[in-house]
Parts: structure tokens; C-alpha cells; sequence
DNA sequence: TCTGGGGTCCTAGGACCC
DNA sequence: TCTGGGGTCCTAGGACCC
């Protein structure tokens, strides 16, 4: 028997979040929004039968939401962050071979040993999974990590399966024919214009496409994603955590932003918090990147800089992010501009451990232990207790979080309290 | 007035080397 | 008048994912 790939996918994962701490909210329609309550990243079942389309800006949908009652949520990534880690934990306590594939996601490979019914066995799975977490998913199953997707699919869509279909000993085919392939995993917008205008509308028409077309027309990848439609597995599971190549931070500002000064606190604040996602995975950077830039949507001429800076040595101290950074920042700031944006990318990641210092550069020995204090003075008092004086206190341009849920498992302050009523009297 | 953030991979083209 | 070829490395930009 050949080895099988499950795909376990949570199923509306943010608004299942907030619903779990909120009974009212049964059956009722929840939507959740991005950063800066832009747009619509989440979608109950009862929200998306409305209508109401995936990345549809807030502001434009605002009125009617409220006129049909939906309830509305900002993200609460500490909540979504929490949730995600008990799904997975339970998973592995059941499966030997789980990768981890992003927040609500997880690629199972099913081993042998499942010569037991595997859709009975997904079954039992997704009980476990709601009973100890709360949150429901969908599982797909298939010979390669593409044809799981797609039994992902179905699975959520059609409510006859269960919550799990296995197109493994299906007509496989005749699926195909019936999916579109704009929702082939892998096949974005662009890949979608280019497949239609040569007539290819399902998964079908995909498997089928001759080679060197798909090579040419649709790169590597779009050869890699027809194989797997086939049944031949190009994308392998990862079996353990892979390093971060590259680390971001970067926010909208949730009002206009024109001087060099608010850029500048902005700016510092987004690398600090880089660098301690970069302390926490043990890891330096030995170069940067800034960019800067204006709303993309407005009437006005847009504009976009980056600027990247290759560091004289690799580090983790957010002091010498902030040196080098803001200095770039200068050079592409441009005043009398409407910013919407600024942002971070620390590259070339290298394990702490690896690193060689130079013969000749001067040993740095206060960052370390500076860093190290820093770290642990926020972690326990809050985020921005101690904080270098250019990132500001005020933040006026922080963005808006205006609905946002309490950090009901991670924050002793928020948890939920269950109150007890008499039903006597 | 208000349109997310954080990642990965692939390719083309320029710079540079011998 | 006529100005090579092949390789590597780096970077910017595009496309995709959730």
C-alpha cells in the first residue's frame, strides 16, 4: 500500500477562535479582520453565505455587516497563536509524522500501519481534535500533498463526507474535471489568467497539459503542480522545523504619517521587534532591509523605496538594526508625502553558534547581556517596558484594533470567567 | 477617512572572473 | 574595420501561500 498524505485544515480557523469563547455566537455570522481592521481574513459559514467575500476592505462592507448583524472581530493573533498550538499538539500525540504548515494547517504522512479504514480513522481524528480543542476541521487524503489539498477541499465543501474524503480510491478524474483550477493549490491569479486564455479551466485540463508548456509558461512550479495532479509526489514532508530564511516586521499606520520623526519611531519600533523574533530562534543577521511607502490604492502618485544594507558584522542587537536602519530610512524618505507604510526584513540568517568574529573588529561585549536583560524585562512586565527612547512612547501612528477579543488563554488578566447561577428561585 | 502581514521559491539580468 | 565564451554570484521583482 502506498503512503498517503492527510491534509488536517481547521475550518474557518480565526472566527472558530473567537466563537469558542463566546457561545452567543453559535450559529451566528462572524467575520474577523487583518491588522489595522483593514480587510476580511476570516469568515464563519453563516458570514460567507451572506456573501461576503474573502479580502473585502472593511470600510467597504461596514454598513452592511452591521445591517445583517454580523459580529465583528480584530485579529487576536495571541489567541489564534494559543489555539493553533493545541490543535497541533493533540495531532501528534496521534500521529507520528505531522509537519506543521501554517497557523490552521498540517500535513500528515500516513504510514502502513493504517491498513484500517483510513476515512473511519480521519474520522476518529477530527472527534479528537474537536473534543480537546473545540475547534472542527476538515481532512483530505491523497497520494500526493496536491491531491490531499484538493480532497481538503471537498471535504470542507460537501457536508455528505463528514468532514473527511479520501480521493485516493476515488475516480480521480472525474474529481478533477469537476474542480476549478483556479483552486488547484498553487495556481494564483496570474497562473489562472495565463491556463484560461490556452482554454485549461479545471484540474482536469491541468493534469493533462503537455510538459514543456507548463515549463515554459508556468515555471518549474506549475510542472511540479500538474506531476502531483498525476499522482507522482514532487513536494516532500518536511519532517522537522526548517530555519527561517528571512525575519519581517512592518505595519500599516492607522493615521496619516508625514514626518521623518514619526517614520523614524515607527520604523525602530518594527525592527526591534524583528530582532527579538531573531534573538528568540537563536539566530544573527548580517544584513537589512527598509522600505517605505505610500497607499498603492490612493489617487496620487504612489511611492515605494527599499533600501538594503549589509551589516559590517552579523548581529542580533537591536541597536545596530536601528544604526543602520534609520540611516537608510533617511536616504529614502522623501518629505511632503502621505506614508501608509514602513517596514523591515533582516536576511542572511546564521545560528548564533556559527558565527566566526572578525580578527579585527572590536569585541562587543555589553550587547549580549543588554539584549538579554531587555528581553526578559518585557516578556515579563510587557512588550514596550523597556525600549530604545527613538522607538516613542505614544505611537500615534500605531494602527487600529478597535474590536479586538481578550487574550483569553495567554494573559492572567483576560482569562474568561464562568459565572454560576441558581437555577432554584 | 478607511484596502494585512509574514513567509517561500523562481527567474532574468547584471557584474564579475578567468 | 574588427571586440569571446562560459561560469558563478547577487539582486530585484514576480508569483504564490496562509
Amino acid at each position: 500500500m502506498p503512503k498517503l498524505f492527510a491534509l488536517v485544515d481547521c475550518n474557518n480557523f480565526y472566527a472558530s477562535c473567537e466563537r469558542l469563547f463566546d457561545p452567543k455566537l453559535a450559529g451566528r455570522p462572524v467575520v474577523v479582520l487583518s491588522n489595522n481592521d483593514g480587510c476580511i481574513i476570516a469568515r464563519s459559514n453563516e458570514a460567507k453565505a451572506l456573501g461576503i467575500g474573502m479580502g473585502t476592505p472593511y470600510f467597504k462592507c461596514r454598513d452592511f455587516l452591521k445591517s445583517r448583524g454580523v459580529k465583528v472581530f480584530s485579529s487576536n493573533y495571541a489567541l489564534y497563536g494559543d489555539l493553533s498550538h493545541r490543535v497541533m499538539t493533540v495531532l501528534k500525540q496521534l500521529e507520528p509524522h505531522v509537519e506543521i504548515y501554517s497557523i490552521d494547517e498540517a500535513f500528515l504522512h500516513l504510514g502502513e500501519i493504517h491498513d484500517k479504514d483510513l476515512t473511519q480513522y480521519c474520522r476518529q481524528v477530527r472527534q479528537t481534535i474537536l473534543q480537546h480543542t473545540g475547534i472542527p476541521v476538515s481532512i483530505g487524503i491523497g497520494c500526493t500533498k496536491t491531491l490531499a489539498k484538493v480532497a481538503g477541499r471537498i471535504a470542507k465543501k460537501n457536508k455528505n463526507h463528514g468532514g473527511v474524503f479520501d480521493i485516493s480510491n476515488k475516480d480521480i478524474d472525474a474529481i478533477l474535471a469537476q474542480f476549478d483550477v483556479s483552486d488547484v493549490w498553487g495556481i494564483g491569479r496570474r497562473q489562472t489568467e495565463r491556463l484560461h486564455r490556452r482554454g485549461i479551466k479545471t484540474a482536469l485540463a491541468l493534469k493533462n497539459c503537455e510538459d514543456g508548456w507548463l515549463r515554459k509558461n508556468l515555471t518549474v512550479t506549475g510542472l511540479r503542480t500538474a506531476m502531483e495532479l498525476r499522482g507522482t509526489p514532487c513536494i516532500a514532508m518536511e519532517n522537522h522545523p526548517v530555519s527561517k530564511k528571512s525575519i519581517a516586521s512592518s505595519k500599516s499606520f492607522g493615521c496619516q504619517v508625514e514626518s521623518l520623526a514619526d517614520l523614524k519611531e515607527a520604523l525602530s519600533t518594527y525592527m526591534a521587534q524583528a530582532a527579538v523574533k531573531l534573538r528568540e530562534q537563536g539566530a544573527l543577521a548580517n544584513s537589512l532591509q527598509v522600505y517605505l511607502t505610500t497607499n498603492r490604492f490612493s489617487a496620487k502618485p504612489h511611492y515605494s523605496a527599499r533600501r538594503v544594507i549589509t551589516l559590517p558584522e552579523p548581529t542580533n542587537s537591536t541597536t545596530v538594526f536601528i544604526k543602520h536602519g534609520l540611516a537608510a530610512l533617511k536616504q529614502i524618505y522623501k518629505p511632503g508625502l502621505r506614508y501608509q507604510k514602513t517596514g523591515v526584513v533582516l536576511f542572511g540568517l546564521m545560528a548564533e553558534s556559527y558565527h566566526q568574529p572578525g580578527l579585527f573588529s572590536p569585541p562587543d561585549r555589553k550587547s549580549k547581556p543588554l539584549m538579554a536583560a531587555m528581553d526578559l524585562i518585557n516578556n515579563k512586565w510587557g512588550r514596550y517596558t523597556i525600549q530604545h527612547a527613538v522607538a516613542g512612547l505614544e505611537k500615534p501612528w500605531k494602527n487600529r484594533r478597535e474590536k479586538k477579543s481578550p487574550a483569553y488563554t495567554t494573559n492572567w488578566k483576560e482569562l474568561p470567567v464562568v459565572k454560576a447561577s441558581s437555577l432554584a428561585g
